[in-house]
DNA sequence: TCCTTTAGTAGCGAGTCGAAACTATTGCGA
DNA sequence: TCGCAATAGTTTCGACTCGCTACTAAAGGA
């Protein structure tokens, strides 16, 4: 079986992938508790929720629902009921959680990146960015893009916040803005 | 948290492998099993072992000894006793399993990356391969490169075969060259 | 008010995965 | 040649993921 330069690239993402869940076997932590530790750190106020956690990894929410069970009883996660929707809970890092990050496995990995130049890296940075929006497109899933980078971004009129979500009518923060977002629309 | 660009990449690496992953639950295998199958039809004769295929995938052998009793069952993969060390048992794809190759959901994943032009395409499988060297080199684990990239591949003195082995001492085919190899050390 | 949608949970079964204990074979060195 | 360490692989155990299905509860529209 011949490869093509296409099916080579795909193989190493693929070997890579598994390289790093290897890694990330932590702190008796899972691969899937570090990723959704990064999330909750990442995520907006409005990103906050389980569903929209599970829309990102693209698992289901029965697994999801367990994935966070077990990181509330290590206390790294809270889960608050929404005073709006009571339907739904507010997830957050615990001071421990976030405390936990700073021994992020992914911080090793990171310094292994440094092996390539950082024209490299730009390059690198751009084209993995590039399939994992278009990977996600095709399977219309969200982008998880950056809240500025959103077709509901705009300035703000009023006084208060510098920005403005136009979908959920909220003032946004200057670190609101940087946030990645569920319903973030690319503009 | 604010992220520099290599934990930027880096989490964009751990996050294409876990979409991947997803992917690669197709036709009732499991990832680990996809990656078994396309090593097992990319590995030269010597390296078709539960051995093997342990310091490749980075597992424990009794995770890998598992994994190939269910691909047996399945019908994909054979084992077969070495005739010359009885310890070790010899694997191979059966034509079941060559033909499920066909169906690899890689090939699927591998269309997205023509999102991206040609000359993006080699610089990115040129860094991808060099971050996966400099991990592996420093777990020291094996680098599994092409058995004609390494420093015991020699041209053959004798006839019937073009190359040879240095360590194994053992001929070596034109596709034995290209295959990867367990021994395999970087010239 | 009813009915659909949405958010999340609970339980089941299959299977990964690491760890540890085990068998069998090989090969080295005294 | 004997004994012992190293190597190849299997088995069993427990923890946990993961998809699936069925479930509860709240929200919201016709």
């Amino acid at each position: 079986m011949k490869k093509t330069p296409n099916q080579h690239i795909a193989a190493l993402l693929e070997r890579i992938g598994r390289l790093l869940a290897s890694d990330a076997q932590a702190n008796g932590l899972l691969p899937v508790h570090w990723e959704t530790l990064r999330y909750l750190d990442r995520a907006n106020r409005f990103s906050m929720t389980a569903a929209a956690l599970t829309a990102y990894l693209g698992l289901t929410k029965g697994t999801v629902s367990q994935s966070l069970n077990s990181l509330e009883a290590k206390g790294l996660v809270r889960k608050r009921v929404d005073t709006r929707d009571r339907r739904s809970k507010r997830l957050s890092l615990t001071a421990k959680g976030k405390a936990l990050l700073k021994h992020d496995p992914l911080l090793v990995t990171s310094q292994a990146i440094d092996a390539l130049g950082a024209p490299a890296k730009g390059a690198l940075a751009h084209s993995l960015q590039t399939f994992l929006s278009t990977r996600l497109a095709a399977q219309e899933r969200q982008p998880f893009g950056q809240c500025r980078d959103c077709q509901y971004f705009s300035q703000n009129r009023e006084a208060g916040s510098p920005y403005f979500c136009q979908l959920l009518e909220e003032p946004l923060s200057e670190s609101d803005s940087l946030a990645i977002c569920y319903e973030q629309l690319p503009a």
